[in-house]
RNA sequence: GGAGAGAUGGCUGAGCGGUUGAAAGCACCGGUCUUGAAAACCGGCAACGGGGCAACUCGUUCGUGAGUUCGAAUCUCACUCUCUCCGCCA
């Protein structure tokens, strides 16, 4: 949610920002729902105000049985303007929060000014790409060859987009996102949750995925929703409060399925488990004091990649540019996995500073030098768990069809070198 | 699923139609005392919004939303959540 006040103070600059991310510019028509608003509240308190004294005067003139038949009838015609008033604020209100609340974050200064993906820049990269004497594979392949990747009974079961694991598979799965909660719970300083993974309308437009992107969630029931991204949940975890300084920076993280329609994805990444309506994730995400969230989105950054490092697997940073990037973000780096089988680099994790624009939906604060503050609020993937599995089967593969187990995981699998 | 109780400031908790934005305690901040600290004592301490250069002033807020009333934390209705007991159950 935007802050009203900057909108005031910055139109053009806000225009300038809404523009960089594909929105129309809608200062001015913002900025006149505002002043109607205003106004509107300015002669509307005037006659509450009125309506107080009077109030007041006759509860102290009906105790002393005095005559206030005239303060009586003036207090009724008051009422009927309150109403229409009131009726006019809520409209002016509801109007100007609709508008606020589909407009994306402001972009930060340091992110690239563009249009589409093709406009993101390279940050840094980690590794080497892998060598095989062999044409590589592609996951499913590989994972459909050692009967235990299977899209057939999935899609019996539950329709396209959908995968059954088994076996090895399945707990190299499991081993992975053990690794990665081990990995940030020990040394990356972020403190385990389990969660729900159904959640109300409120949480997820405090995180932003409502009121404009329903389409791309599932529903359960009338009043749930399934979770996306732990994001939702996580982030929520500090939503209408009032935060101790002393709790940040505040750094949380929990594996959990995540659910996606795929709304706008029909075609694309249909072969294999790239792409999944159901997936799992280990998520971070980080409150902290507003002049952090900088170096927190770096450090952040450092977190996932982390695990890309410790697994050996050959990546990419790009700073995605204003036209990229998520609606909540104010700069998003992505970190990109190569996958040799199939000879690209693939998201594999989306590290975003938000600034203040969920804890303004969300309500959260924390006091400093007696004034209340909105906190900054960041979240990244520590990392998708799917994809992590796809990046060591294809990177991972040997020419006779197996699959060695990366060092790191070897204490999850009784120390075993390969996994068949 | 059945029966009952409740939701008040950062926390505990009083108030149940008219200076109640809300007693009291805790926490917090400032001061006195002390070599320093603690204790004790004194003082301060809600949020959000409108108007104003400002001092300041006005409005809203006692789970949420409607209603009754000149006036609602207090009365009515609906909803949400929490707790206790019974039943069922991983």
């Amino acid at each position: 949610m935007h802050d009203i006040n900057f909108i005031r103070e910055n139109p053009i600059q806000f225009d300038n920002a809404m523009k960089q991310r594909g929105e129309n510019p809608l200062s001015k028509k913002i900025l006149e729902i505002d002043l109607k608003k205003r106004n509107t509240q300015t002669l509307l308190q005037n006659l509450l105000a009125e309506r107080n004294e009077l109030s007041k005067k006759i509860g102290e003139f009906k105790s002393k049985n005095k005559d206030c038949t005239d303060d009586l009838k003036r207090v009724e015609k008051i009422k009927l303007e309150i109403n229409t008033l009131k009726e006019l604020e809520n409209l002016k209100n509801d109007e100007l929060k609709s508008i606020l609340s589909r407009l994306p974050n402001i972009p930060h200064e340091t992110t690239p000014i563009g249009i589409s993906e093709n406009d993101n820049q390279l940050y840094r990269e980690w590794g080497q790409k892998p060598q095989f004497d062999f044409k590589p594979k592609q996951h499913f392949q590989i994972g459909e060859d050692i009967n235990m990747m299977n899209f057939e009974i999935a899609a019996k079961l539950s329709g396209s987009r959908f995968v059954v694991l088994k076996n090895k598979l399945s707990k190299l799965e499991r081993a992975i996102s053990n690794f990665m909660l081990d990995k940030h719970t020990t040394e990356n300083g972020y403190s385990e949750f389990s969660l729900p993974y159904l959640v109300k309308d409120d949480a997820l437009y405090g995180t932003g995925q409502l009121p404009k992107f329903s389409e791309d969630l599932f529903t359960a029931g009338e009043n749930h929703w399934l979770i996306p991204t732990a994001e939702v949940p996580l982030t929520n975890l500090v939503r209408e409060s009032n935060l101790n300084i002393n709790s940040l920076p505040m750094r949380v993280t929990s594996y959990t399925p995540c659910f996606r329609s795929e709304a706008g994805a029909a075609g694309k990444d249909t072969r294999g488990m790239l792409r999944q309506h159901q997936f799992t994730k280990v998520e971070l995400v980080s409150i902290v004091e507003p002049e952090q969230s900088n170096q927190e989105l770096e450090r952040m950054l450092e977190s996932a990649e982390s695990i890309l490092k410790d697994l050996n697997l050959h990546y990419r940073v790009m700073t995605l540019c204003t036209g990229d990037m998520g609606f909540a973000a104010q700069k998003t780096y992505d970190i990109e996995v190569w996958l040799p089988g199939e000879n690209n680099y693939r998201e594999i994790s989306s590290c975003s500073n938000c600034g203040d624009f969920q804890s303004r939906r969300m309500n959260t604060k924390y006091k400093k030098s007696d004034k209340n503050l909105f906190v900054h609020t960041l979240n990244g993937s520590g990392l998708a768990v799917g994809r992590t599995l796809i990046a060591i089967i294809e990177n991972y593969q040997t020419s006779d069809g197996n699959i060695i187990i990366p060092e790191v995981l070897r204490k999850y699998f009784n120390n075993e070198t390969t996994l068949l």
